[in-house]
DNA sequence: TCAATAGTGTCTTTGAGACACTATCGC
DNA sequence: GCGATAGTGTCTCAAAGACACTATTGA
């Protein structure tokens, strides 16, 4: 806090922005919206949006996070948010100087989005793709993977290694599953945002012998349509970190 | 990102605010200033200051901390700074909407500070005792240790829980310590931060096993003034990640 | 009975925790 | 020699990695 007088220092807009996650068909996926007004107009870019004078960062995320996917912070699960980090560079806005205070959601079972009053569209993208479109331009991926608007693909990186990060000493995989869920269900977290399986076995034993990571019920879920065992029903525990940390595959 | 048009959003001031850490005398410390005006005139707080049109929050964090610290970005060994996150309530600022983006600052052996143009002083404090204080407005230190200004308490427990965390899976310790140093000297770090004493012989297998972390030297240090063994000096290595991590004890 | 998935058991290896022991310094 | 600090060795135990094996389902 500076102790110089406010009246000399130029005005900011304050913004955030969302890299909003879930699991769909079993790959790692980020809601997208297509611009609809300048600057990128027709490009693809993070949710996002002004921070309100009454708000902080946070409620104007939640804020932005419900209308873009109706998530509602209250209610029953209503899934995560937490602040990711504020992207500040002079140039990164075209109109004016913007600060952006960017954070990370998920949830599972997040509805097909609806595109806000001045987004032209709103769908999932599949994280890796998005990746491999940010770091060569040429990568082999569908011809419709974009290129995100701003700085957003850097945004979208922190993001990602964040959450990769955090699966390892956190019980954060608990959020992109609905409850009750099966521990199949709960790797299948992992696999899809690591990109490797963790052994079933290791698996199984560092989740049910982590204290209070979940809880079992006493019924059973339903087989795949590919068919197999029934697999037991959980729900969260209360522990919020793993200790010592599940790590990834050394490979 | 918002598309919204910008005109019809309110101003925001926006600063860097500064937890600065050492290590002196043992204690691991950080560096507070008196305030010279108001709001909180004559209050201890984090240095900081106004984020100019042309710089980053980064830089603008840089510039601060050369003006209160004497420290150069460039030149030899000059520190390490990090952000920490967004502080963006509302009422934060009494005079006026204020979001302030954080950062964490270390390095050895940095000077008496000198107070800038608008403080009334500017010294190091035992962030053990400020957050006894903070905690426990009647807790059983010295009388002179000060509450903090604005939310600063709150920027400084977020501030010491991540330096805590990131010692653990990181070599920031290196950051604390001038080369060429011994081992012990950089136990003293994990000991000062922490809390507790990482068993000798267990950190030297630590960190001597963990590949580049520190590179060996032919000389060696001088004995404190209590005497004994003089030990091997070390610089620092390449490594920055530390795997496994080195756990704090589990008292 | 077969394919597919869920779940168990166990051998091996790695590395942390604890702590005894040795080495080198000033006095 | 002694006290103090630096440095080594080693026993034990917790837990991860790898992987073989069994169980339960639908078709």
């Amino acid at each position: 806090m500076s102790t110089n007088d406010s009246e000399t220092h130029p005005p900011f807009a304050v913004t955030v922005d969302l890299a909003v996650f879930t699991i769909r068909d079993g790959a790692f996926s980020v809601l997208l919206v297509e611009r609809g007004v300048e600057p990128y107009a027709g490009s693809w870019a993070l949710p996002g949006g002004f921070v309100e004078p009454d708000e902080d960062a946070e409620a104007a995320a939640w804020r932005e996070l419900h209308e873009e996917t109706g998530v509602e912070r209250f209610g029953r699960h209503g899934g995560h948010l937490e602040q990711l980090r504020t992207y500040s560079a002079p140039g990164r806005d075209p109109r004016m100087r913007v600060v952006s205070v960017a954070h990370v959601a998920f949830a599972p079972d997040l509805p097909e989005p609806h595109p806000g009053s001045d987004a032209a569209g709103a769908r999932w993208w599949a994280v890796d793709d998005l990746l491999v479109r940010t770091t060569d331009p040429e990568g082999e991926v569908a011809a419709d993977v974009p290129r995100l608007a701003f700085d957003h693909a850097e945004i979208l990186r922190d993001a990602v290694e964040r959450i990769r990060a955090k699966l390892e000493y956190t019980t954060l995989a608990l959020e992109f599953v609905a409850e009750p869920f099966t521990l199949p269900e709960l790797r299948r977290v992992y696999t899809a945002v690591w990109g490797t399986a963790p052994d079933l076995g290791n698996f199984r034993r560092k989740v049910l012998g982590t204290d209070d990571f979940v809880v079992p019920t006493e019924t059973h879920g339903t087989p795949s349509e590919a068919g197999g065992r029934r697999a037991l029903l959980y729900r969260r525990g209360a522990a919020a970190s793993i200790s010592p940390p599940m790590l990834r595959a050394t490979g």
